[in-house]
DNA sequence: TATTGTTATACTCTATAACTATA
DNA sequence: TATAGTTATAGAGTATAACAATA
């Protein structure tokens, strides 16, 4: 448990570290805002799904999802097909152009951020990283803990997940 | 220096974390959001000042700032005097009533918080607001958080990226 | 009747540019 | 001429509600 100030502290972080997330915003190209970038990225890690669990995933409402995802299958970076087990639904899946999009955002964002971080250890960009992680758990979203198997140990170990369904 | 896989991790993180903030957004009072709340917040941290101080702080464009700036003020929450040494200038001041407002802001976010965060320790949320905090100075905002960084006064060099807080 | 997804509408936040009034 | 601040305009993100098609 912590204090009152400690809480009212990481209330004016959270409200600051927009800032961060405009710098990185301002060097995705001109027709991919960052909606369209998480909707690349998401099923870039976790591969095709439906609108629903992209939904989840983004943690906003279906309705924000349906248009960011118009947005990245008008340019043909991913593909909405009908899903054979239920009418309802379509299977969103990236494509060739869309995985060289994605590419590319990974190259920017890497890029920007291997400049910003130049004196930040190993070690405590992965502290960040794991207490944003538990952050989010903490808030109730089961969403994106990634699961990539690739270098980031975190996620798992500490998320605290609980039960509850999301908004 | 971190990897690459690291770096594409953390702007996932930064990404999602918007959905905390707005977790955090829904609490306000109705003729309160998040703009304002942040004028009323670094307000009440860092004393009277000038819009231009205001803007940098937040780290928004000066043209935002004057309407989260007219929004309060219509309200009452805060009083722009003009400032007796620049005529161009106008010095802001929290309103009593502007204090009560923040005070119910900081009670309503320290509930959530306190709830969120119930089994998280004193400790990792204080890792979490340092790192958060560094985070922001590595990308350029010499903002201070009087809290954690006392040593930043108001005439700060507004020389980017070459001021750093590691608290 | 409930659920998946789309669309229409409205609100907030932000940046750019044009404008004023001072310096 | 340059700076402090305002306003107009435009673009992006989000939520709610109404709607269609299917379960």
């Amino acid at each position: 448990m912590a204090e009152r100030a400690q809480y009212e502290e990481l209330a004016r972080q959270l409200s600051a570290i927009s800032a961060v997330k405009r710098d990185l915003g301002r060097i995705l190209p001109a027709d991919c805002p960052s909606g369209s970038a998480a909707v690349l990225t998401l099923l870039g890690r976790h591969g095709d799904m439906r609108m629903s669990k992209l939904a989840e995933l983004l943690a906003v409402d279906m309705s924000v999802t349906s248009r960011h995802v118009a947005h990245v299958a008008d340019r043909g970076w991913i593909e909405r097909s009908p899903d054979p087990a239920d009418k309802r639904s379509r299977i969103l899946r990236l494509t060739d152009p869309g995985r060289a999009q994605l590419d590319e955002l990974s190259r920017r964002s890497t890029e920007l951020l291997a400049e910003r971080l130049i004196d930040w250890s190993d070690d405590d960009v992965g502290r960040l990283i794991q207490l944003m992680t538990r952050l989010r758990a903490s808030f109730g979203d089961c969403r994106s803990t990634p699961r990539l198997a690739q270098a980031a140990p975190v996620a798992e170990s500490v998320a605290h997940r609980t039960t509850r369904t999301p908004a």
